[in-house]
DNA sequence: CGTTCTTTTGACCGGCGTCAATATAGGTGG
DNA sequence: CCACCTATATTGACGCCGGTCAAAAGAACG
């Protein structure tokens, strides 16, 4: 997978012309690899790059100083991490890999030119920045004025739906591949209470568990619990002109 | 106020060129005043439009479909505003006067010739976000894995902290200007346990209350209750070069 | 100068955390 | 392949933080 390659997957966001793709060519050429736990970035580290998760699972959280742990997003191949790169020189979160995965190495530096040459590029950089700003405005409101069972039943549903995002086969059965303390980092809940809202939803039958997989059995109900909104679709960036052809 | 003026005070990140002048001058050209207690913009609406809170004081919120608010942030003289215009046709939040507000509206459309142009003035813009998106980490971490007592706290100082940047003569009292029912939702807190907290750090002789106006008496404490990091500074521009002088 | 919004306080309760014990699984070295 | 070990999952008992309900007193506003 390279960063092009990404681009035309989940891009869809408009018709990238041929020096377009060439650039992404060009800025796609670093890559890393990480193993599953390694991480990639720790809060405070000092950093000028920003990162497109190509493969892999991952996800940022910050440390309070009582030691708890808050997951701020599991990320997906297509997003973009550590933007914070653009305006600050020290990372604000944590990033680590869930499983082993594969990133795109951007150092800040290359989107100035990127600006003067290719500002569809940095536009839809930016698109994708806002669609983040969207989920952690849902994330905020979930965490903030839900119960805690709703909480649960949305980190199923929104990882369910970014997973379908970069695998199309995945249906309403997935392999979760987070253990109920992280769910509850994610969700503020301890991982006791986790199990039990799992429970809860199980006995509901909305959802089935068996060997770390879980399958949506409700999909209308679950939604309803968990005031869960897609965010995914619906990014629109017609209003940037297409470059002239090169 | 004007955008330039803006910038000026706020800025700090580095010093405009005269060509950047101009531009910002042209780009703060339209402003449009609010009301206490109007909106500028709802959920869902369609907008191409961003702005720039110039004077006043605003909010953004969602609304669940319980009939519960989150509010995501209170917006101070120097914030962006809408900006998911750049990557939706619909807000995702509605934003509304706290007082009389005067803000200044650019639309999606101009950022185009900006990022060809004037790119500095565009990653500043972009630097701004990431302030915003610390924030945003910071307030999730706040709601999802501290005490109601640390939430209260961290927005007196955070509302301090803010209006200090916009007004240097405020010190360590201050007009809060936000109902108890609006830090309860800031905060995911009912508007009667809000009460309980501003009195239990009234009687531990952190903070005086009189008339409106908080005092924050133990300013070392109540950052350490509220587990509180200022974002503000530290913005980090240093990387974008500066244009050639026209 | 009523009307409505906001603040304040008390009584009570329930959702979620805490603590603890056990079960299960994955992983590792022998 | 087994024995062991640690991480994870599960369940119960119990307690507390913060929600709910209610009432009253200010405060703001037309």
């Amino acid at each position: 997978m390279t960063l092009r390659r990404l681009a035309d997957q989940f891009g869809g966001l408009f018709e990238l012309t041929r020096s377009e793709r060439d650039a992404l060519d060009r800025l796609g050429e670093r890559e890393r690899t990480l193993r599953r736990g390694q991480p990639l970035l720790r809060e405070n580290d000092r950093s000028t790059e920003l990162f497109f998760l190509l493969g892999g699972q991952m996800m940022s959280y910050v440390l309070l100083d009582d030691g708890s742990r808050q997951i701020l997003r599991f990320l997906f191949p297509g997003d973009v991490l550590a933007t914070a790169a653009i305006g600050y020189a020290t990372s604000p979160e944590t990033l680590v890999a869930l499983t082993e995965s594969v990133v795109c190495v951007v150092d800040r530096a290359q989107l100035v030119p990127l600006a003067r040459d290719h500002p569809r590029l940095l536009f839809a950089i930016a698109a994708m920045e806002q669609a983040e700003r969207a989920a952690m405005i849902d994330r905020l409101a979930n965490i903030g004025r839900t119960s805690a069972k709703a909480r649960v039943a949305a980190v199923l549903l929104d990882v369910r739906d970014r997973m379908q995002r970069s695998d199309a086969t995945i249906g309403d059965s997935f392999t979760l591949g987070l253990t109920q303390e992280e769910i509850g980092d994610a969700t503020g809940l301890t991982a006791v209470h986790v199990n039990r809202m799992l429970r809860a939803l199980e006995d509901e039958r909305l959802i089935a568990r068996a060997s770390g997989r879980v399958t949506i059995l409700d999909e209308r109900m679950m939604r309803r619990v968990a005031n869960y909104v897609d965010r995914i679709t619906g990014i629109d960036l017609s209003w940037v002109p297409a470059p002239a052809e090169a």
